[in-house]
DNA sequence: CACCATCCATACAGGACTGTATGGATGGTG
DNA sequence: CACCATCCATACAGTCCTGTATGGATGGTG
């Protein structure tokens, strides 16, 4: 078994994410692809029907990578639930996640599919988020708020382009997490 | 004066947002406009050196829209800072305002000059939140973490994809907006 | 060692776009 | 009414891409 291909369709996969991730959906092509895999289109419609194939071979990709094995990553980790919340948001938006997921948040709004796919991302993700503070929350309510606001301040670290004065954005980060950690 | 202009260079400018909002930068493309306002190219290289030109004002034109002109119209309407903040917030990614500026801060991620731009943008929001909400607290550490969470909290009401169980996404909204501004 | 699954190179036809050049058309102004 | 600023249509050359077709190449398997 295991033929010994030379580049196989994972390959394509992940090349065609590097290149999501630097320049949107409309920057996966597949001939730019190729050149920097070092062959040419030939081997490509072998393993695709066509671009769009492969679009939705990278989003399977991305779907189970940003949810399943991230919290499978957090819950073998330990830790009380306060830790886990910062591990995963740290895992998510990971460097290597991280540009990925605003990729495909920014692709959600112009495309139906790929928003049907980020809402059960993003569903799965608040409702492990929800799991970890209802440990330390009674009220259902807050523990919604805090919820969406720890997802917001997760995104919004990395899409807000403001300073902070004497502060650094990771400061800024930390005390805000505390703030809503308490 | 004002020399009767069929198609002048605001309605290019106006169009080329249209598309930017729609489907980003790589979707700003002069033919496609010239088809959309109903002429051909030919007046465009007319009033702009090439395509970039174009990108170049149309930034313009949303920097001081999403600025100056908020705040100019918030601080005109009055009332006390809580419902200042909510109304800039509101304003600011209003359904015309907002799709452009999802568009941009998708953009900045890959060019230098207009992530310069966000930035500037960016600050002067954060700024006026922070005037805001130092009217009625004290700790400028707080101030920092409020501002940075009500800023998150804004942009992540709209980039999030996820459902809130019986309660609707306003309602999330609402509730996390009256936390932070208590 | 022949065979077959897997992958690659090349060539072709077609589409969408860019920027340039050139010759109008149109309508207010002097 | 002639003129000039403003804007538009068309044609052309060039770029980059898509998808298809076809003929290999390569290496493990029976």
């Amino acid at each position: 078994m295991a033929p010994p291909t030379r580049t196989p369709r994972e390959k394509w996969i992940e090349e065609g994410l590097r290149a999501l991730a630097a320049g949107g959906p409309d920057a996966v092509r597949v001939e730019p692809l190729a050149k920097a895999l070092g062959v040419t289109r030939g081997g490509f419609y072998w393993h695709f029907q066509d671009r769009r194939a492969l679009l939705d071979a990278m989003l399977d990709a991305w779907e189970r990578a940003s949810t399943d094995e991230v919290i499978e990553r957090v819950e073998t980790e330990g830790g009380d639930a306060r830790t886990k919340v910062r591990r995963a948001g740290a895992l998510t938006l990971s460097a290597e996640l991280l540009p990925v997921d605003l990729a495909v948040r920014d692709w959600a709004r112009r495309d139906a599919a790929v928003a049907e796919r980020l809402r059960r991302v993003d569903n799965r993700r608040m409702d492990y988020a929800r799991s970890l503070f209802r440990t330390f929350c009674a009220d259902e309510d807050e523990v919604e708020i805090r919820s969406m606001l720890a997802f917001s301040l997760a995104v919004g670290k990395h899409v807000l382009a403001a300073d902070h004065g004497t502060r650094t954005r990771a400061e800024v980060h930390d005390m805000a997490a505390r703030w809503l950690l308490t």
